[in-house]
This record gives C-alpha cells, sequence and structure tokens, in this order.
DNA sequence: ATCCTATATTGACAATCATCAATATGGTGC
DNA sequence: GCACCATATTGATGATTGTCAATATAGGAT
C-alpha cells in the first residue's frame, strides 16, 4: 500500500494487524510470548511474579509481554489478593488449532473444483 | 538481557530468535505472509508471480516474504522453466501442528506430580 | 547475440518492536 | 495514616520490520 505525504511516497510499514488470526500468531511469535504460553500450558495457571525466572528478561518486560498476550486473546489475569494468577484463554487455544488443522499440504480442493490444474500460472501486468 | 556497549546499557532489542518453532510462528504471524500459506494451503503449490494479486503489494515485498517464509522453513521453491512454483514443506506444516498440540488449557501434568498446587507463587528477588 | 519476462537483491525510509530504569498504581498489613 | 509488596505504565533507546523504486539476475524465445 502507497500513501502520499506532501511531496514524499511513504514505503515503510503501513497496514496494521487486525486480523485475529495474524494477532494470535504474532503474539505467539517471539521467545519470551512462547515460553509465556508453554509456561502456562504446562503448570496452569501461573503467578505473573513466575514468569521473570523463565524467561531472564526484567519485570517491566514480563509485564508489557503479558499485555500483549492479554490483547490478542492468549490469556487473562485474575487478581487475588496482591497476585495476579495468569491463564490461557480456552478459546485462543482452540482457534489456535482450528487454524493450524486449517493449513495442509497439496491441494485441499475436490478435484472437480479444479480447471487447468498444471496450465500456466495467472499472469499479472506489472 | 543486558549488554555493556561503552558506557551506555543497552535496552532495546537483544536476542535474535534461534528457536526454529519462534521462527515458524514470527513467519507465520504477518498478513500478507498468511495469506501466502493459506493460498498454498488451498491451491497446492503456486507460482510465485501469482501472490502479488492476493496480497495487494508490489513485486519485491512478495519476494522479500517468500524469502522469509523459506528461510523460516515453511515452503520451498521449484524453479520449471522461467517461473518458480512455490509449495508448503510438509515438515513445517506437521511441526505447525505439533506446537498447537502442544499449546492445552489447564495443567497437563498428572496429579502426583503437582506439589503444592494453591499454595504462594515463587517469590522473586528484585 | 538481443529482447522479454519472472524473480531476486539492494538501498532507503518510517513504523513497530523489545528492552530497561524510573515511576505510578493498587493491594495487604501494620 | 504509613510501609511494603506485586504489577502496570511511562519514556527512552536502538534493533528489527514491511514496504517500495531501482537495479540485478536468470531463463526462454527470437
Amino acid at each position: 500500500m502507497i500513501v502520499n505525504i506532501g511531496l514524499r511516497r511513504y514505503a515503510g510499514r503501513m497496514k496494521r494487524v487486525v486480523d485475529p488470526d495474524v494477532r494470535l500468531l504474532q503474539a505467539a511469535g517471539d521467545p519470551t510470548r512462547l515460553a509465556i504460553l508453554r509456561q502456562l500450558s504446562t503448570e496452569g495457571p501461573v503467578c505473573a511474579c513466575d514468569f521473570t525466572a523463565c524467561c531472564d528478561v526484567a519485570q517491566p518486560t514480563v509485564s508489557h509481554h503479558l499485555r500483549i498476550l492479554r490483547e490478542a486473546g492468549w490469556v487473562t489475569g485474575d487478581r487475588r489478593g496482591s497476585w495476579i494468577w495468569y491463564s490461557l484463554r480456552p478459546e485462543a487455544v482452540a482457534r489456535f488449532r482450528e487454524l493450524a488443522g486449517e493449513i495442509v499440504v497439496g491441494d485441499a480442493r475436490p478435484a472437480s473444483m479444479i480447471a487447468g490444474s498444471a496450465a500456466a500460472p495467472n499472469l499479472q501486468a506489472r
């Protein structure tokens, strides 16, 4: 996508992520956050204070990543006293599994829907 | 992670992505690249020239994203004449599905392995 | 050889990201 | 009230990212 700014053309990053599937994948695609997700998966609800150990990052960084995971729908935080227990949201886990099931090798279409399988590709105008 | 550079402390991004799982997720976590993966999944091998349509991006951008998908292990390119046909790599698809299967809600450990479930969290030194 | 087309690479630019120190917020207990 | 703890937010910094125009590379056809 190209946007004019004054006389210049903007060639940087433009399309913000809105697709919830992309947000889910993008949130999981970070070493610290994947470690958090894995810890939540194997240990069940985890206190926020216990994430700094596994990830070797400072407390504000953990808080930052937890916010991203929360906004992507991966986790919820449940305040109990002065601690906050984080847990995986089943909807996100289910959606992630669906997403994985949608990516399959080979042509998933029934043979009747395929027109010219081995034909030339669609040519594009430059 | 903290690294000293001269007298300053570096507070920017440090740990490069090496975990192949993270690379897989990171590569999939982009709108253009997820669209490419989905097109490959539903249509089977796709000529590189056919990706510009679905993604609304210029040719170098498609090439850039294909390279990222290739380096993450998602796709391979097969040159046939002047066209290059891209297809999903079964290993990546399989790993992605495994990855999705590893993230589960609730505590996956057997009850015998759980010490003090409802006890206080592990306290950390600041 | 030359031309044409498909794809990759280079270089630049701006947005976004991950990280931390410092500070703020909000709860518990005295 | 005050002190202490857990967590979130702010602000700064530097790396990384996504995008394009321009150029390069490579194969097919003439």
